[in-house]
DNA sequence: CCGACTTTGTGCATCGGTTCACAAAGGGAT
DNA sequence: ATCCCTTTGTGAACCGATGCACAAAGTCGG
């Protein structure tokens, strides 16, 4: 038995790295439903991506398929889910415990993927002190001790976009060094820190922008002017 | 007064388009603080980009600026709204009104930006009768009169995985467009059908990864092998 | 009215990512 | 043991996006 081909190259383009968990939530899906194999094609089209885009995102992880035959779901998802580092517990906080930060703090799809809910945090008094999601809501005051003894590498910010950039700065301070941001504004942090944003106002203004074209479309006559 | 620029070219580039609101929001609080006049230099560090960048982006909208002195503040806001379609109001509905579908409902931020929450549909008894924001919750039921009646045109799905195509397949068979999708699967729609999606999950794996190689960093021991 | 200064708008080189298309690899049938 | 069929892995062309760097345009002080 030859060694199996090494993980090739430890740079990973971003793109890839964004489609891996897409891959990864196609081959659950299929293992689930007993599959045991499949080809590039079938899984491009379970993700919904090209085919050869697909090969080629794998082909950065290794060589991990079998020519005529496809790829073995168990083996493909236990890799994908080594290079993504979901064979390890991350413990996440959550920063604002409102709307959003409630929803998030229910929401069990997290769990399933290697994350854990490890910490609520927020300034409100009416708040702090409730379990929510069986967790107890922390003061914000104790937001660095909260962290530390938790052992929280990610925090989630759904505070108000007030409020966000001040919590960012405490929670680089300790060490924390990956944020996703709800909050609309642009977070200033250092070059080390990774930070990713969801705006939802941004993803419905995309979409206002192309419904707008297809409903004015070609020859649509201007309201004013 | 010379005839204004028009707008140069109808095909803006899809970068540039979601880059639109970012500056957008930076824009709107410069008005507030009752900015008059800014530079490309200092509205791109607001936005968080690259001033060249910046500059190439306005520049698809038409020549709105002004050399030596910078762009209208007023003047920019409404441009780049009118190009994004926020100068009508988009009535959008909510399907799936669980921990998520109420956090999104209860969002002030939408209708601040043109966007209406005019529809909540669930499938749930206990939920559908409820008042949530002010509005009553429809059973999916009527889903396609609902839509119809409410001149529905951007539709946020916030069902449960399982139930996201069938929905999907509803809305898009009564002439919506533009969907929002939260549930983590993809969904099938016909070429002319925009669909945005929100993988929280997504973001804090592709966060993982990133955050696995700072840990593990350039001379980790590896765990097995 | 002029000249120095500021800032835009863009040509161009570059880069990362996508897609095509095919040689090489492997499995299974005969 | 050989051949045929399927499917991978990847070289290479292509495409859109980025960022540099600068000429053109316009302001403002004198
Ligand atoms: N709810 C949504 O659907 C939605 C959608 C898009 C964006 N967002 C953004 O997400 C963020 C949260 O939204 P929300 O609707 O949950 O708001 P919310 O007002 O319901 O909740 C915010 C919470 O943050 C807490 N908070 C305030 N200051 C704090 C601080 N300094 N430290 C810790 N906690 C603090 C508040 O007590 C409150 O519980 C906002 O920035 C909002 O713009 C929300
Ligand atoms: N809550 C989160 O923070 C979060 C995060 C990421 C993704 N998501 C995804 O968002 C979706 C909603 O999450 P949630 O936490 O709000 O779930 P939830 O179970 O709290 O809410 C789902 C709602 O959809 C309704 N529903 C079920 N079938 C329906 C149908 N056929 N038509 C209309 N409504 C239907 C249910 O009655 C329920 O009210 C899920 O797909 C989830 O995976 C949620």
């Amino acid at each position: 038995m030859k060694s199996p081909s090494q993980p090739r190259d430890r740079g990973i383009p971003e793109a890839t790295v964004a489609r891996l968990p897409l891959y990864l939530r196609a081959l659950h899906g299929m293992a689930e439903r007993g599959i045991a194999t499949v080809s590039s094609e079938d899984l491009a089209v379970a993700a919904g991506v090209n085919s050869a885009k697909l090969r080629k995102d794998l082909s950065h992880l290794g060589s991990y398929g079998t020519r005529g035959v496809g790829y073995d779901v168990e083996y493909l998802v236990y890799q994908i889910s080594r290079e993504l580092g979901l064979t390890q517990d991350w413990a996440v906080a959550i920063v604002g415990v409102g709307n959003l930060g409630r929803a998030l703090a229910n929401y069990g799809g997290f769990v399933s993927r290697g994350f854990r809910v490890a910490a609520l945090v927020d300034a409100d008094p009416e708040v702090v002190g409730d379990t929510i999601a069986g967790l107890n809501v922390e003061h914000i005051d104790d937001l660095e001790a909260v962290i530390k003894r938790r052992g929280v590498s990610i925090v989630v910010l759904a505070t108000p976009a007030a409020a966000a950039q001040e919590v960012c700065d405490r929670v680089v301070a300790v060490g924390v060094t990956s944020i996703l941001n709800f909050a609309p504004v642009v977070l200033s942090v250092p070059e080390s820190v990774d930070v990713r944003k969801v705006d939802l106002s941004i993803e419905l203004q995309i979409l206002a922008f192309h419904e707008q074209r297809k409903a004015g479309g070609p020859l649509m006559a201007v309201d004013s002017q």
